[in-house]
RNA sequence: GCAGAAGUGGUGGAAUUGGUAGACACGCUGGACUUAAAAUCCAGUGGACAGUAAUGUCCGUGCGGGUUCAAGUCCCGCCUUCUGUACCA
């Protein structure tokens, strides 16, 4: 009998469907059923974004990998969740909307049903009946519930979590705010228990929100006007947006931001107690960018800078212990003190200054480095130490969202303030013992001095550290703080297809809706655009505001601000919905709670979760971020959600390139190239990749002759004035007309471009026509997007499942090249073949004792693929099946005994032909959590061992012998060995390492 | 610039604590079966040199040093590629 993989796949998928085979029961469910006794284990991967060019083969890698861990597992005896879902919400499906009306819902539906008929193909284990989408409003309802859980909360420091804002207002009641400790805005002013009590209700609410987790701020952000949205740094290219290449501008908006940073500490200790890749933490935690140092305060001389008023400038520095090195001070353009400060003399020149920033992006002044530009404010501040008078400068080299957005200058201990010190002829004093800093900074803080620095002179770094930070603050100029480049997460976007927030406005200030009415679902606009009056697309909306006694939704034309309320416009980001979801897998269908507690104790966290690594400090960091808060506030039982977490390589693809023809007319006069003009119309030729152009001049010149103007035939064959030029560019072919020996299939590329239609193309020798191949990203655009449907079609899905494991390690990015799936499309053939060895290959096992060999290939196979799953090497495993299948293949073995753990053993990896061998074997149930077989020893104990013999460490020869041998028999046996004197040619070994068990190695 | 990962045959890759470099697979070459092709099966396959041959010698894991009886693996110094990040005071 044939292996016939359409026929078994669509079966087997079909019984894994209606039997529920995957289906994770909750405890509660589990007791009923009586089999409560399994431990749990929770595989997750990242839910895919469903774009409308469908799965990919670079999405299932990941996919594979951990289904076969999850499947694995369950053979392991774990009660096994593995949910799979969308995220649903996203721009791709708003764009498709604005081109053509369609509503993001409708289209995010249609390919939300390609994914899952190309993932149903794939044989994935998943349990569908937890299945959740984000733009589902049973789902987001959760997501906004979250949202108001965080607006209803602070943080506060001394009990280092968050706690219910209603206990922050009792303390306010009863004592104000002196002696709070909290996370909240810088602007946050004191006052008594009298004070707070005398407050209207509007301003308590103004005050708390500087307080709660998520709170509505001013933020600068890109904003183009054009588009009516706001432009992410990566969205900008050359200070214009990436499409359309609209103008952007810096401009202040309020909108909802998350006080991640009260979190900064807890993420970066969080990364000691998970096991994620090192680069990961890496990179998490320099994006939360811790730095010790101390905020200083330098008072600025009010008669230099014409004004009244005390102001101070208060910076964050890192190298405290380098003060006396000040000589000026610089601030950020964007600087609120800059406009205050400033002298008449030098107004004109600054403020043209502070325009020319504003145009520029901040990545765009970031990306230019090397320009050193700045102005003097005319104004200056003085050294609290020194009490030297220090000129201030604005420059656009400091940063207004990092620290205070003004730095004190040590010229001759940063390079920056170095450059700009010496662009501008400022001083340059030098306060490091023995250092020559007459090229550049000296930064190196460990082999460094201090000189000329009053009480600090001939301390190192530490010291020095310690003892000015102490000076600081006991002469209140300053304190010692720990800063972190972590900001402040903004939440707010202006965009048609996310979350609506559970918000409605009172007097301009925000209310949530109560829990019980969510969810607040999308409304229907007409338009998915911006509003002309440059409000987000919700603003299309006529029935959006919030009546307060009905507690629904209404037309906007009732508005009345006192009973009915205008909604919030914004809608909430992208990771909003993925930053809980691991959480709601666990009870994903539940209407009355997020989760309830018992599944949420049961399931406790993701033991194994795999994804991108380009989700390092964005989804990773967002999502820790929520965990903890919470578990702050008694939801879920632990602070970080994913134990281990792996990030599976990309996949790149193999783009195929066709060399064209290019013609260009060539008019000469006097022998000098006058003009060079292209030729239309002439179909195009391509040539094949080992061709060269110069073989076929004449041919392509005759070919242009044939669609030529006469008036040029004619002049060009009777004068030498006109040339045919030719010359050849690359262009992409799609890699599906492309099959694995690099030969184009010339009718299918003809008829995919109608120019190409009467193209001529010149051959190899055999007649093919060869492309070349690169290396790029897998993209729509590079036409080299090649998806797993192809393959499963040709060859199966657990040849797919096989081959993409066999590519090479899960994590490291590889190209994709089909080359060699028919090595695993036979090893399946090969490994059906074991089990047909009846007549006609007749399904046929013996039920006979195997032979010692025989076990040893079973077990030897099982150790090695149990290592290798525990190791997440599965590229190493499918390897070992080959070598398993191979040898028993050879030694002709038939025996139920070794063929039915052979299955099992396989069955993670390829699923469907396990289940079809499993019942041939007589079971009537699926194999998917049949017991793995146990590895025993005892077949892998060798008496004898094949000794490899090195002369100075090249292995010369092999020898047999037992085991068992001491030292000294087995340098005797070596020595003994005829060659052994070869080898030696009568010279006397100096030394002779044996390792038993492993080596031999004769020196001298 | 900084951080991280990687560099091994024609190709993807293997080598788990330093101990036989190149497992397994693709490709290629030759052969069997076939009218033929596909499929399947068998054999060979890092390079150079010597030999009719069995075989032997030398060179070989990005480059240059080092440690060791022994280095793809450990140490020092470089080079290249990829990914992330961007003046962080």
């Amino acid at each position: 009998m044939e292996y016939n993989f359409r026929e078994i796949e669509a079966n087997w998928q079909k019984y894994w469907a209606e039997n529920e085979t995957f289906k994770a029961e909750n405890p509660a469910l589990s007791r009923a059923e009586g089999e409560l006794n399994k431990p749990k284990f929770y595989v997750l991967d990242m839910f895919p974004y469903p774009s409308g060019a469908g799965l990919h083969v670079g999405h299932p890698l990941g996919y594979i990998a951990s289904d076969i861990y999850a499947r694995y597992k369950r053979h392991k005896g774990f009660n096994v969740l593995h949910p799979q879902g969308y995220d649903s919400f996203g721009l791709p499906a708003e764009q498709y909307a604005i081109q053509t009306g369609q509503h993001p819902a409708i289209t995010t539906e249609a390919n939300i049903a390609t994914y899952r008929k190309q993932l149903d193909k794939i044989g994935f284990s998943f349990d569908w009946s937890r299945e959740v989408r984000t733009s589902d409003p049973k789902y987001y309802k959760w997501t906004q519930w979250i949202f108001i859980q965080l607006f209803n909360s602070y943080y506060c420091k001394d009990a280092d979590q968050a706690r219910s804002i209603s206990e922050l207002e009792e303390v306010f009641t009863a004592e104000g705010n002196t002696r709070i400790n909290a996370a909240c805005d810088d602007d946050v002013q004191t006052f008594t228990a009298e004070d707070w009590n005398s407050f209207s209700e509007e301003e308590k609410q103004k005050i708390l929100l500087k307080y709660r987790l998520t709170y509505l701020s001013e933020t600068e952000v890109n904003w183009c006007p054009d588009l009516g949205t706001v432009l992410a740094n990566d969205e900008i290219v050359n200070g214009v947006s990436e499409r359309g290449g609209h103008p952007v501008v810096r401009k202040k908006m309020k909108q909802w931001s998350m006080r991640i940073t009260a979190y900064a500490q807890r993420l970066l200790d969080g990364l000691n107690k998970i096991d994620w890749p090192q680069p990961l933490k890496d990179s998490q935690t320099y994006w939360i960018g811790r730095s010790e140092g101390a905020m200083v305060s330098f008072p600025v001389i009010p008669a230099e800078a014409g004004i009244s008023s005390r102001e101070n400038i208060s910076v964050f520095t890192t190298r405290p212990d380098t003060i006396f090195g000040v000589s000026f001070m610089t601030l950020a353009p964007e600087h609120e003190l800059v406009s205050k400060i400033t002298t008449e003399a030098q107004k004109a020149e600054v403020e043209a200054y502070v325009k020319a920033t504003a145009k520029r992006s901040e990545l765009d002044r970031m990306a230019d480095v090397k320009t050193i530009s700045g102005v003097f404010t005319g104004a200056y501040a003085l050294h609290p130490f020194t009490g030297e008078k220090v000129q201030i400068w604005i420059g656009d080299y400091v940063l207004a969202s990092y620290g205070t957005g003004a730095v004190m200058a040590v010229p001759c201990g940063d390079q920056r303030d170095y450059d700009f010190a010496k662009h501008f002829g400022l001083e340059i004093p030098n306060i490091f013992q023995d250092v020559d800093i007459s090229e550049e900074a000296n930064a190196d803080k460990d082999n460094s001095i201090i000189a000329n620095s009053d009480f600090l002179n001939g301390l190192p770094y530490k010291k020095a550290m310690k003892r000015i930070i102490y000076e600081i603050e006991q002469r209140g100029f300053g304190y010692g703080k720990i800063n972190y480049r972590l900001r402040d997460a903004v939440f707010s976007r202006q965009r048609y297809w996310g979350e609506p927030f559970p918000v409605y406005y009172k007097n301009g200030l925000p209310q949530m809706i109560d829990e019980k009415y969510l969810p607040l679902e999308l409304p229907e606009v007409e338009k998915y655009l911006p509003t002309e009056d440059g409000k987000p697309p919700l603003g299309n909306a006529t029935v959006w505001a919030w009546d307060t006694v009905k507690n629904e939704v209404v037309s906007n034309e009732k508005i009345n601000n006192e009973t009915v309320f205008p909604l919030e416009l914004n809608t909430m980001p992208g990771w909003a919905g993925s930053s809980q979801y691991f959480n709601r897998y666990m009870d994903s269908q539940n209407e009355d709670e997020i989760f309830s507690q018992e599944a949420v104790n049961y399931w406790q966290d993701v033991d194994l979760y795999i994804g991108g690594s380009e989700h390092a400090t964005g989804h990773l960091l967002y999502s820790r971020f929520w965990q903890k808060f919470m578990f702050d506030r008694g939801f879920v039982p632990k602070d970080e959600y994913a134990k281990k977490l792996i990030n599976q390589g990309m996949i790149t693809g193999t783009s195929a390139f066709v060399k064209r023809l290019d013609a260009q007319l060539h008019k000469y006069e006097d022998g000098k190239l006058k003009s060079a003009e292209g030729l239309s119309g002439i179909p195009a030729i391509f040539i094949s990749e080992n061709k060269k152009i110069q073989d076929y001049q004449e041919y392509i010149v005759n070919h242009i002759k044939k669609y030529v103007s006469e008036e040029i035939l004619e002049e060009f064959n009777n004068t030498n004035n006109l040339r045919f030029n030719v010359g050849q560019s690359k262009i992409h072919s799609d890699v599906s007309f492309v099959n694995s020996h690099d030969e184009l299939d010339i009718e299918a590329f003809k008829n995919w471009r109608s120019e190409f239609k009467n193209a001529e193309f010149i051959l190899e020798e055999d007649g093919t026509f060869k492309v070349s191949r690169e290396v790029e990203k897998m993209s729509k655009s590079k036409y080299n997007v090649v998806n797993p449907d192809q393959i499963c079609e040709e060859y199966g899905a657990d040849s797919l499942r096989l081959f993409e494991m066999f590519l090479g390690p899960l994590e490291q990015s590889k190209p994709w090249k089909t080359s060699g799936i028919s090595g695993v499309y036979s090893f399946l053939k090969k490994l059906w073949k074991l089990y047909h060895s009846g007549e006609n290959g007749a399904f046929f096992v013996s039920d006979d004792e195997p032979t010692k060999d025989e076990f040893k290939v079973l077990h030897k196979t099982i150790k090695k693929v149990e290592d290798d799953i525990e190791n997440f090497s599965f590229n190493t495993s499918v390897s070992t099946f080959m070598i398993a299948v191979n040898e028993l293949t050879a030694l002709k073995c038939n025996k139920r005994t070794i063929l039915e753990p052979l299955a099992i053993i396989i069955e993670p990896y390829a699923p469907h032909i396990a289940e079809e061998l499993w019942s041939k074997l007589g079971h009537t149930t699926s194999i998917s959590t049949v017991d793995f077989p146990v590895f025993e020893p005892k077949y892998l104990v060798e008496s004898s061992k094949e000794y490899p013999v090195s002369f100075n460490g090249k292995m010369r020869f092999k020898i047999e012998l037992p085991l068992d041998l001491t030292k000294e028999e087995i340098e005797a046996a070596v020595m003994a060995h005829e060659k052994t004197k070869e080898q030696l040619q009568g010279r006397i070994p100096k030394k002779v390492i044996v390792v038993p068990g492993k080596i031999v190695n004769v020196v001298g």
